[in-house]
DNA sequence: CACAATTAAATTGCACACAATTTAATTAAG
DNA sequence: CTTAATTAAATTGTGTGCAATTTAATTGTG
């Protein structure tokens, strides 16, 4: 009978978490929602509110479809978030005239007026990152890079 | 007054989504996730119960605790994951007897079994990434570093 | 024009993550 | 030895992610 201390017969490597870029991947982002938790809590947001607002400033009225094409997440995460966001004032949710399906996403006033308190935040993460920002900048080309091969295209 | 469709003031390069490590994080994940779920579906498994699973195949008879430190998680996640793994019948739960505090976590040998319908599952994964070996083992390199500087020690 | 097929959001249900609190057991301090 | 402090899990509550379904609007076909 086999001890319950150790397996019968040792893991193979290609089983091993420590070898598992999936793992790697999944734990450092999670660390890195982690550091920005406090960061975004002085405005407010969480960190997928967050993304939606990035895209936000950067593009207003756009559709829920739009923003889960730019983030690569659906309605059935977006509806609801969109509708915390709308709650707390910083965002509109519209039918489309031309096209009732569509719900248009457009910036309030207050929205719009976050971004400058938002913009702190890059210098505080890049911070306690402890990194270089070459090195988060290549870290991001590979990612990204990454990415695109596993998205189904 | 501002229109809707473009911001008043371009954003600034600091909150531009495409250059955030943050996001090229975690959609990498997410994407990385995704191209698990189908494989793992056919063990019966999600993400974040095969990790578990590749701990205990690495070593038997964990505690919680340790099993979070080993994988950045708390109880508050594990706690429910468990019981949904001992419901499958993959592991047992049990009171340890030198401290009723701690919770041991051993496998059924329907959850040693189910190792060897897992081992199939790396290969499955290197090959549809459209990555090679050496890049993706570079990357892990560089995201546990990544990881260890951003959680607090 | 009618009506089937498609599309966009929303809804439902399940499984994480995690902060905050609670419960129960162990350890430390007086 | 008693009790306060600490520790390990569990619990509660909120907010994602995502599959699957539903609802409503638009497009395509004959």
């Amino acid at each position: 009978m086999p001890s319950h201390s150790t397996p019968h017969t040792p893991s193979p490597a290609a089983l091993r978490l420590d070898n598992q870029v999936c793992f790697a991947l999944y734990s450092a982002s999670l660390a890195m929602t982690k550091l920005y938790k406090p960061l975004l809590d002085t405005i407010g947001l969480t960190y997928p509110q967050y993304l939606v607002m990035l895209v936000l400033w950067e593009q207003d009225g756009l559709t829920v479809s739009d923003l889960g094409e730019r983030l690569f997440l659906d309605s059935g995460t977006l509806t609801p978030l969109l509708k915390r966001l709308e709650a707390q004032g910083h965002i509109a949710r519209l039918r489309d005239v031309e096209d009732e399906r569509r719900v248009r996403i457009t910036l309030t006033a207050d929205g719009r007026a976050l971004r400058d308190r938002a913009e702190v935040i890059p210098q505080c993460v890049l911070q306690s990152s402890q990194c270089s920002l070459p090195e988060l900048a290549a870290l991001t080309g590979q990612l990204k890079n990454l990415r695109d091969k596993l998205n189904p295209r």
